[in-house]
DNA sequence: GTCTATAAATAGATAGAC
DNA sequence: GTCTATCTATTTATAGAC
C-alpha cells in the first residue's frame, strides 16, 4: 500500500504475462493463471489492463522495445562487427527467446491480423526491431554509398531469413533429413545465414 | 444412407474445417461451427476424426499435399521457367491462399510445437511442399553440377523468404514506411524475391 | 452412422463490499 | 486498489436412444 508498491502489481502482471504467453501462447495462457502465478487477484488484471488482448499488446510492445534496444546495444558495443557476425548474433538472440518470438508471431498471424500500428518500433526506421542497427552495420561494411531501396532490400532479406530460421529451428520443424545428413543443425543454419549475408552484401 | 454418401459427411467436415481454420485459426474455429456450416451433426466430427486436433492435422496434410502437387504441376507444365519466375509464382500461390497458410503456421508455432512427423511431405525431399520442384528448377537453370549441401542452402533461402514474405505481406505487417515510399507493395516484394533468387543462384 | 442432450470444464469479464 | 463471488458464455467431448 506504500507508494513504491503502487505499480508493483501492474509490473508483476506484465512480467508474468510475458512468461506465460511465451510458454503457452495467447489463447493457451488464461487470465486466471497469469493472476495466480503473479500472486495478484484476478480482477487486478482487467483493472490495470482493461482486457486480455490489451495486456498482450503491452507485452508485445515491451518485447519489441527490449529486442530493439539489445540489438542496438550489441551494434554500438561492436562497431566493427561484420554483418554476417551480427546476423548470427541476432539469430542466437532470437533462439534464446524463441518462446516469446513464437508467441509474438502466433499472435501476428492470428485472425484479425495486426497492422503496423500495433508493432511499435519507435526507433527503427527499417521495419523490424533492430533493423536500423543492421542497416548501420551494412553501411559500415559496404564502403560505397547505398540507395535506400537497396538498403531496404538487404535488411529485409537478411532479417526475414534470420527470423524464419529462428522460428523453424526452435520448433524443430521440418527436419526430415536430419537423420541422414545434419542440414538443419545449428552450425549449418549459422553457416547458411553467413552465406546469405555475404551474397546479399556482394550484390549491393 | 446410400453407399455414395458413406464418406460424404467426412468430406464435408474436412472441407468446411479447412475453410474455417483458414479464416479463424485453430482456436478461433469451434467444432460446433464446423459441424454447423458443414450441415452435419456435432457428434459426427469426433466420430469421424476423434478430436479437434486430429481433424486439424488431417486438414494440414491435405493442404500440404495439395500445395506440393500444385507446385510440381506448375514446374512440369513450365519446364523452362526460370527460378525467379517460379519463386514469384509460388509467392502468388501462397498469397492466394494466405488464410490457410497463416492458419498452418499459427498451428506450427503453437504451444507444443509440431515436429517433422506431423508435416508429411511424402514426395518432397527438400523440406517444404514444392521444395523438390524448386530444386529441379535450380538444377535446370544452373548448368554445372551442384552439391547437395548447396542445393539445400539455395532451396532453403528462396523458400524461407517466399514463405515469410507471403505471411507478412498478406497480413499487411510492418508496413511503416508505406505512406512515404511503397517498399512493401506487391510489385516491390516480387522484385525483392527475383533479386534474391538471382544472387543465390549466382553463388552456386 | 446419426442424432439429442448434456456432462464437465474453463473462459473473460464485472458487480459490489472493503 | 484489492478482494470475493459470480455471471454469462462457450468450449470439447461423450453417453445413450434410434
Amino acid at each position: 500500500m506504500t507508494e513504491g508498491q503502487l505499480h508493483e502489481t501492474k509490473e508483476k502482471i506484465l512480467h508474468t504475462a510475458r512468461a506465460l504467453f511465451a510458454s503457452k501462447g495467447f489463447e493457451g495462457a488464461s487470465v486466471r493463471q497469469i493472476a495466480s502465478e503473479a500472486g495478484v487477484n484476478i480482477a487486478a488484471v482487467n483493472y490495470h489492463f482493461v482486457s486480455k488482448e490489451k495486456l498482450f499488446i503491452q507485452v508485445i510492445d515491451m518485447v519489441f522495445s527490449e529486442t530493439s534496444a539489445h540489438i542496438r546495444s550489441r551494434r554500438s558495443e561492436h562497431p566493427e562487427e561484420k554483418v554476417e557476425d551480427l546476423a548470427v548474433w541476432i539469430f542466437g538472440y532470437f533462439l534464446d527467446r524463441a518462446d516469446i518470438l513464437r508467441s509474438v508471431f502466433q499472435m501476428l498471424l492470428s485472425e484479425k491480423g495486426w497492422g503496423p500500428d500495433d508493432c511499435g518500433s519507435e526507433d527503427d526506421k527499417f521495419g523490424p526491431p533492430g533493423g536500423q542497427a543492421l542497416a548501420e552495420a551494412i553501411e559500415h561494411e559496404v564502403q560505397h554509398p547505398i540507395s535506400e531501396a537497396d538498403m531496404f532490400w538487404a535488411v529485409k532479406m537478411i532479417f526475414s531469413n534470420v527470423v524464419h530460421m529462428s522460428l523453424m529451428y526452435s520448433n524443430h520443424f521440418c527436419q526430415m533429413p536430419t537423420d541422414e545428413i545434419p542440414y538443419h543443425d545449428r552450425a549449418t543454419l549459422e553457416a547458411d545465414i553467413r552465406r546469405l549475408a555475404r551474397v546479399v552484401l556482394k550484390d549491393l
